[in-house]
DNA sequence: ATCTGTAATGCGACTCAGTCGCAACACAAT
DNA sequence: ATTGTGTTGCGACTGAGTCGCATTACAGAT
């Protein structure tokens, strides 16, 4: 994750509180795996992880949030070159975007913050009359220790 | 698709032939079901044009065969933002990248050529030491006609 | 503190994309 | 024509994600 740890734990459940939805054991457990997590979980291991802190919760509970806090543009879902089968990853949404690169070799997952990416968005929403909303940019390939 | 229709048919089946890949009667059907596309389609849709042209084409060819195309870089495997279902779509790829945008609420698919794109994934493998294999800009948001 | 409407949950069954092992087959080189 | 190897169809399977429904739990109102 590209992010410092000066995150407020909590803060994922005070943006639902302040949209006026309501909050649950399940998703507290659920938001609270998203929030503290050191790299891209997919459903399973979100769903594992939450049930150490709430046995209860079900996978399709899993599901139904995750959407939620898509719709919510809370987080971003991502392919990363489907490298291990055909899930997906989730991560929080902050700030600035970030790019993906997965090494198709070691499996290394590499994030990018890049003020062209950001330059390139703004085109894309003025030359196309374009409203972005989510923007992805996976890259595969190989990592500097797997290049050849 | 973003390219003029000056392509030959049956340039996917000699480039397998000058790697010395071996055709045969399925694969012809499904390559020239994905080089006669005119959008994107999806590995159901490719089975089912295929089998116009050779009925005892079968599923596990048709995603035996993207695989192979995969591999040796002659398509590009797409999301288009998951718009209906998890499936995949694909598309021949040809000299210059583009980018996709997906409209969240018309479904719309627009394609974009950008220079900018271009110079980002330059930056990436020269800042990261990363060497670009693939790489995938997908964007949701709103077309111009849905914008509100 | 209790009541209550609505939203969220667990469960189980289901769909759908994609994979795999294997025996039969077909390509292309000799 | 023969032959070895790559490819295919088939059918069974996996794993991700969805859905309907009866039950439960939240949060606002009383
Ligand atoms: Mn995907
Ligand atoms: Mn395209
Ligand atoms: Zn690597
Ligand atoms: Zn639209």
């Amino acid at each position: 994750m590209p992010l410092p740890q000066t995150e407020i734990p909590g803060r994922l459940q005070m943006q639902l509180a302040e949209r006026g939805i309501r909050m649950t054991g399940p998703r507290r457990a659920i938001l609270s795996v998203i929030e503290t997590a050191t790299k891209h979980l997919d459903a399973t291991q979100i769903l594992r992880k939450a049930r150490t802190l709430d046995a209860s919760v079900d996978r399709s509970t899993v599901y139904r949030t995750l959407d939620l806090l898509k719709r919510q543009g809370l987080i971003d879902e991502l392919d990363l070159m489907h490298l291990n089968g055909e899930g997906h990853y989730y991560e929080r949404k902050l700030g600035r975007d970030h790019i993906h690169m997965a090494c198709l070799r070691c499996g290394k997952i590499t994030e990018f913050v890049s003020k062209t990416f950001e330059s390139l968005k703004k085109q894309l929403e003025r030359d196309c009359n374009f409203h972005i909303v989510v923007a992805r940019l996976e890259v595969g390939g190989y990592c500097s220790a797997c290049r050849h």
